[in-house]
DNA sequence: TTTACTGTACCGGCTGGACGGTATAGTATC
DNA sequence: GATACTATACCGTCCAGCCGGTACAGTAAA
């Protein structure tokens, strides 16, 4: 069994990502982890400190996939919009459970999200060297995890693999038609 | 002055996308719309009434939407992503305050994305004539309205009108594309 | 034209419950 | 005896919803 502090922000993500902010109260988020909430506190002091070590795994899961989408041997923005279809790998929970709180407000999650989104933007910008069309990648992976962040908690969203390489043609399209854009 | 009901439902929705759901009490709707609590619960006598209320105007704002979507002369497409970045028109802001509501779980507010959100994949099927397409360009506008959702609250995100040409020049070339695609 | 009454719009105090956080006493393991 | 907890009681705050009351416009009989 992992050890209680991963197990505990495991289930602060669980929830969040299952049943909103609002359900992640901290007496939730102990019992989830089995764990009683003093014990939740004795690890995590407060509930900001809860949130900053989602930051902590989001940022560290996220620059990993940053390097792995620019050795992925199929072209980063296939890449990008591939892995972009929810797989409740660590990275989508990770930055799913961020999202919710960023819409709560909160100001942390706001700037930890902006950050990763603007990194993501340069490293594609970087592998397909055209700010326009990485910037259309990035959108349609992006809406493709809006719908994550939004159908992620209850009902599944299958995507049917012939649909996604359907999808994975257009990027190729978007991307041959470079003609020295800026 | 707008009706008190109205101008509750504007301080709603105001404080949704500015400031969370978390934010959005009884309370501080009453005093953004000039009312008392008292007042407010007169009109809405319940929270839920507030979010069924928002969720008719949404309804109707978006049904109104498809139709001048499908009569645009720029065609479909290019309506829904030109549409898509956040101009704070009634239905933008309706719909990000809606998505905030979504994202804390709520059930109903779940219901209404969801339905929303087929409707507007069907709308552009039907004038674009591939699954595959459609599914690109809702992708494409979907991302841009992600983003709108979580920085419509502070910082603007402003879109210079040739980044959003050469978007849409994209959007031709997906368009272009369609062979016969599902 | 005064009196009695009705309906609409609204005010603001209160209650009960939930939540974040504190405190503390006790337990089991290394 | 230090670490990693459990269990429980408690405090202050915030919030949804409730409730008693106010203000006022209309109306209609006496």
């Amino acid at each position: 069994m992992a050890s209680s502090k991963e197990r505990i922000l495991d289930s602060f993500e669980n929830i969040l990502i299952r049943d909103g902010e609002r359900a992640a109260t901290m007496e939730s988020v102990a019992a989830a982890a089995d764990v009683s909430k003093g014990g939740l506190l004795y690890h995590f002091p407060s509930k900001e400190a809860l949130v900053d070590a989602l930051g902590e795994r989001l940022l560290a899961l996220s620059a990993r996939d940053r390097e792995l989408m620019a050795a992925d041997p199929d072209g980063a923005a296939r890449y990008y919009v591939r892995t972009s279809v929810y797989e409740d790998s660590a990275l989508d929970r990770a930055l799913v459970a961020m999202a919710r709180l960023a819409q709560q407000g909160h100001p942390k999650a706001q700037q930890n999200f902006a950050r990763i989104q603007a990194f993501w933007l340069e490293a594609l910008e970087a592998a397909l060297g055209s700010h326009t069309v990485a910037r259309a990648v990035k959108l349609m992976g992006d809406g493709l995890y809006y719908e994550a962040a939004f159908f992620a908690g209850s009902g599944a969203n299958q995507q049917s693999t012939a649909e996604m390489e359907q999808l994975l043609e257009l990027v190729d399209l978007l991307q041959s038609s470079d003609r020295g854009g800026s």
